[in-house]
DNA sequence: GTCTATATGTGGATAGAC
DNA sequence: GTCTATCCACATATAGAC
């Protein structure tokens, strides 16, 4: 398709720069002529090389999102060869699809942070061409670790397991896009999360670790936690079904199985 | 300030629909002349009302807040009442933050899931008057809550407890927000979460009820996660510090204090 | 492949009559 | 408070010369 030299760069060039646009100011918050003036190209490049600025946000999508998703399926087809038939642990492929992401923060060659907040961020957007474009681009690997999951936790019931997931791409996607947030909930001592004022540069790298590292264990402890009491209709007694938190310990279901 | 009944009804009628579009299409991708129209009101009603379109959006979400957030507060102090100096338990504190806004969605003279949706959606946008608007609205409450968890977790460092909640707040918000990522995990068995086709009244109410039941487990879980094995750095050896968790057993540190 | 010029549409906002 | 008419900035997209 693009074979002459000028023309890769072009392309690379406008992707680059829409997607660190399309981060800071949005979707249609972000106009081509600030893209093409950015890129230093011309205005008509964009509709010449992509055929317009929806086709564009795909492209700048499926540049990193068809190796992030090879990277994950491969992943999983590594652990479950390994297992050789065993169930999985639900670190594991927390690992394998979160920890494939979020190593994505650490490598600026496949996006870094940049790329890592503009999915946060689009991930909630309402445009209707967007959301089929998700859609066709996660359909094959959600649906390989739905399943994973239901084989590693065959006790609880499998729209739980749904739920939870969705839960777990909430609590990543926001930890992800939320740099505002966050600041609001700081106003204090967080190491070196400084806003985006001078930051930037304020090494990607660690916060992308830092987040790895503290998110992990989160998303494992909401997965693993006591089904709500509703759903257990076996031990508790039915009494005040909203409020029999008092000790929650993790039943046997819920816990990993050793392979 | 208003006064008259006529002006009260266009108002309303005003917030009503924007609250709606804004939610289907997004702030950007909702024009004043749409909004005008589905509140069979002039195009220059809003200016006249509200005086530009970011204001309305300011105003669509200081009508709810400001009671959700007062509410909030009210709970909080009426745990810390009860608890009379003693740290709370965290499902308390979750269950005031979240249930209080869950319960939101069952109600739709306080805005319902369309303003839910409208909120998890809006959270993650880019534009700085939005940001800068949230923040102002948000600080109190989060300053509140914060405390709150610090004094009833005194042994997880105070840095920790703010990633987590900022997980939690984007579990929420996501789940909320994500009616389409939803729909691709699932293409499957979720009772009656069908689309948005013909749904909307496919009872809302219900979902509320049940997204409450099940975020609220799932929230806690990972807000009693065992720390990130880095910070740790007591007990575990630092032999492999990615991959030490076959058996996360939730320590002392984190279960709650009986009163 | 690149660029200029332009077609064509839509947006938010407002002045001024009623 | 409401409404009409209009201003003006800016959007995407394309036609056609180079």
């Amino acid at each position: 398709m693009a074979d002459q030299k000028t023309n890769h760069d072009t392309r690379e060039r406008i992707l680059d720069v829409a997607e660190l646009l399309f981060m800071a100011n949005g979707y249609e918050g972000t106009s081509m002529r600030v893209i093409t003036t950015g890129a230093e190209v011309n205005l008509a490049a964009v509709n010449y090389h992509f055929g317009s600025k929806e086709a564009l946000l795909c492209e700048v999508f499926r540049r990193r999102l068809s190796w992030l998703n090879r990277e994950r399926l491969h992943a999983l087809d590594l652990l479950e060869a390994e297992a050789a038939g065993a169930p999985l642990k639900p670190s594991q492929i927390l690992e394998a699809f979160f920890g494939t992401l979020l190593r994505i923060g650490e490598d600026s060659s496949l996006g870094g942070m940049t790329f890592l907040r503009l999915l946060g961020r689009t991930l909630t957007q309402p445009a209707e061409f967007i959301r089929t474009f998700f859609a066709s681009e996660y359909a094959e690997v959600i649906e390989r670790y739905k399943q994973a999951l239901f084989s590693a936790l065959p006790d609880v019931p499998k729209a739980e397991l749904v739920w939870r997931l969705h839960f777990m791409l909430g609590a990543m996607s926001y930890a992800i896009a939320g740099t505002d947030v966050l600041r609001v909930l700081t106003g204090c001592e967080l190491g070196d999360w400084a806003g985006e004022g001078a930051a930037d540069s304020v090494d990607d790298r660690a916060l992308a670790r830092r987040l790895a590292q503290r998110l992990m264990p989160f998303l494992l402890g909401g997965l693993r936690a006591p089904l709500p009491s509703a759903l257990q209709s076996l031990t508790s007694s039915p009494a005040s079904p909203s409020e029999g938190d008092t000790e929650p310990q993790t039943p046997n279901h819920l816990q990993e199985k050793q392979p």
